[in-house]
DNA sequence: TATTGTTATACTCTATAACTATA
DNA sequence: TATAGTTATAGAGTATAACAATA
């Protein structure tokens, strides 16, 4: 009964400390090898994981901000830097066609080596195998309903209309 | 081998998302039923654990912020919401003893029960027992071991005095 | 009308370095 | 000299709302 009440908060407190840790170090180690940040990464991994090296700015969306305006911001870094091109999707003259050019897949391979190492130290170090099974188990559950509760911000366009309040 | 390396590739990004859509869940609780960001909820919350309602900035400091800046940054804001109390230190006439107010209490108390409602859905909806307790032992570890290493930041003082590097 | 994306703007938070004061 | 904390400042990131354009 409270055995369990006092599980759960250390389970609540571990996973956001040790998630707000774990971040703080992978960014320190990606602004320094490749002065990339941490959303800056995953836009490019997820770049070089799809096929032709393209993606729609919306499927970027998905997984890596929280809002539109934040992913044009990040996408405009990247393209600032070279490290990816942005044109008008040929199919839907609405999105944007963003695709990493070979200066981002260098980078991503620059940085790659330093990252998986850092990853491995600070995060897998102390752990086994049988503890990394079961964190990618239990927390990929998580992450999947956490996806399904309504992010409140990367969707919420339909209503955007509820001015009235004359304060 | 594969299968492995498969594994942490989940475990990492798992954890990553899983914190930061927590998070980003339980700020918006926090925010809109208390006015309050995680921060400030966590140093009130450290603070009504304490003994007397007190703790030194120095304690505070161990676990909840990274910079010292920013830590005085909260508690300034604690501090001009009435939350919290700043008074010198009677023993140590450097220290800043911080006091957790009436206000603050209450302020704590209103929000409590909204926040452990979000947690239990949206973190702990779709856990079992076991989940729990697999998740608080080994995240309880990588947090741990995440604090040994030098979060480079927090601590360092001595040496400040790395110039050069006329560019 | 709904969707895709950008822009302008304001704001929150964080970090660095310099500084004060006490131990 | 080392420790406790603040301040000034600057920068990165995020969100909101308003907007333009295509489906």
């Amino acid at each position: 009964m409270d055995a369990e009440r006092r599980q759960k908060v250390t389970a609540y407190f571990a996973l956001m400390e040790a998630g707000a840790l774990l971040r703080h170090h992978v960014e320190q180690q990606l602004r320094r090898d490749g002065d990339l940040s941490y959303v800056q990464f995953r836009i490019l991994a997820q770049l070089a994981n799809a096929p032709e090296g393209t993606l729609r700015m919306t499927d970027i969306a998905d997984g890596v901000v929280y809002s539109r305006s934040g992913l044009t911001y990040q996408a405009g870094l990247l393209a600032q830097s070279g490290l990816v091109r942005r044109e008008t999707s040929p199919d839907d003259e609405r999105a944007v066609a963003v695709t990493i050019t070979q200066a981002g897949k260098e980078r991503l391979d620059s940085i790659l080596p330093g990252h998986v190492a850092t990853v491995n130290r600070d995060l897998f170090g102390p752990l086994s195998e049988d503890d990394v099974r079961a964190m990618a188990d239990v927390l990929s559950r998580v992450r999947d309903h956490l996806r399904t509760i309504p992010p409140r911000s990367a969707a919420p366009r339909p209503g955007a209309k509820k001015v009235e309040r004359a304060s």
